[in-house]
DNA sequence: CAAATTATCAAGCAACCTATTGAATAGCAA
DNA sequence: TTGCTATTCAATAGGTTGCTTGATAATTTG
């Protein structure tokens, strides 16, 4: 028979998973991860805090099955687990925004004021006419582990001095982390100062990435 | 410029909704609301807790924007906030069972033995050519509140007492509350031990309806 | 083997969260 | 109004979590 006991122990289990989502070091890092696979110290580095805590963390996120974790020489390189954590993750973030207004407003005040933004399948369409090009203005290490067909890299630090690189006669659109990440945001509006046309993509790399189905999966079942 | 400063205000503020899905007790009630709205001394007497400690988790649910309330009279009804609330809680459910060992062992105990299972596509195909009976074995105010098209509602206390209304010539499926609801195993194992032909349907009510569109949306965006 | 680097562990303190208790409030009905 | 029920509030005690610090372990490099 069903007791009280044996439910209390599966919703205690399922409060794990909670858990790892309730702390906002552990969301930033989880979203560091969205982009690419890290080490502890890279972390620790990206999101400005010890790396001990770093670590602590990360194997707080380890215990909820949240992220993989392989030694490379001297440090350790985490992952996220698979595509169901990274659709769990921005679905949270997701509701998030919707639903809280606090949030809302902290987007609002981080990414400063909003710019012209273009969807996917205006993007792809114009792509395909070559009246755009499209800019991953993310750092190189995340552009190189995964991004947008068509796209170059142009990490923010450096989009001023590599504006001459780019065609004058072409509308830019750039793109980075997702829509709360204000790398785009902010090349949109410099690339503006500098008379171009500009509009960021909505969307980030990995809504892009699930968008699009989890990568030509093996025909196998 | 982007400081630390807003980007950790940002974190911050989603943590606030990782929270909310914290504490078991909170995940017990958005399990029963995700069934039907409810009132507190419902919700309390049926998570066998204390009306205070269930409004206080209720209120931690509302503070976090997860569900609605209205009062009734001299009771609150609380409900869950929207359909993407219930993909969300659906979603760390199913990553839970899949990443946590410990919440796989748990609900094999608390479901008991394994029994025959039907998928969604097979079960509208036989209830199409009518041979099979689809049961609903929730609470009948949870029936009453929304159920599977075509199902009769047995709610698994008076199973037994109604087995002689039940066709005896057909197949028996029940359905409950999810993949995680005891209801529809142990319905099946009774009617089973009664020589019935009886299988469970994989999902529950909240997936069905999920992936069956929401519900008849209104024409207008 | 020693030094350097990276990651983890362990202990401690502060902040936060949870369940309990008993009191307070809101609506309803006599 | 009074009594009744349902819900919320306030205070508190016990437990858990998070960050810091300093020490320890694993791996590569000289």
């Amino acid at each position: 028979m069903a007791s009280r006991n044996d439910k209390d122990a599966l919703f205690d289990a399922i409060a794990v998973m909670g858990k790892a989502f309730a702390s906002p070091r552990r969301l930033e890092l989880v979203d560091l991860l969205a982009q690419a696979p890290r080490t502890v110290d890279e972390l620790a580095r990206a999101s400005d805090q010890s790396a001990a805590n770093t670590s602590q963390h990360l194997q707080a996120l380890h215990a909820a099955g949240l992220v993989t974790r392989t030694r490379e020489g001297t440090s350790v390189r985490y992952a996220l687990a698979d595509d169901q954590v990274l659709a769990l993750w921005l679905a949270l973030r997701d509701v998030s925004v919707v639903r809280l207004a606090e949030v809302e407003r902290a987007a609002r005040e981080y990414l400063g004021g909003e710019v012209d933004a273009i969807g996917r399948d205006e993007l792809l369409a114009r792509m395909r006419s070559g009246e755009v090009v499209l800019v991953d203005v993310r750092p190189s290490e995340e552009f190189e582990a995964g991004h947008i067909d068509g796209a170059r890299s142009v990490p923010l630090e450096e989009l001023e001095s590599r504006l001459a690189g780019l065609p004058a006669d072409r509308e830019v659109v750039a793109y980075c982390r997702g829509p709360l990440c204000a790398y785009a945001h902010e090349a949109v509006r410099s690339l503006r100062a500098a008379g171009r046309e500009a509009r960021r993509l909505e969307e980030g790399w990995p809504e892009w990435r699930l968008a699009n189905g989890p990568r030509t999966r093996p025909r196998a079942a």
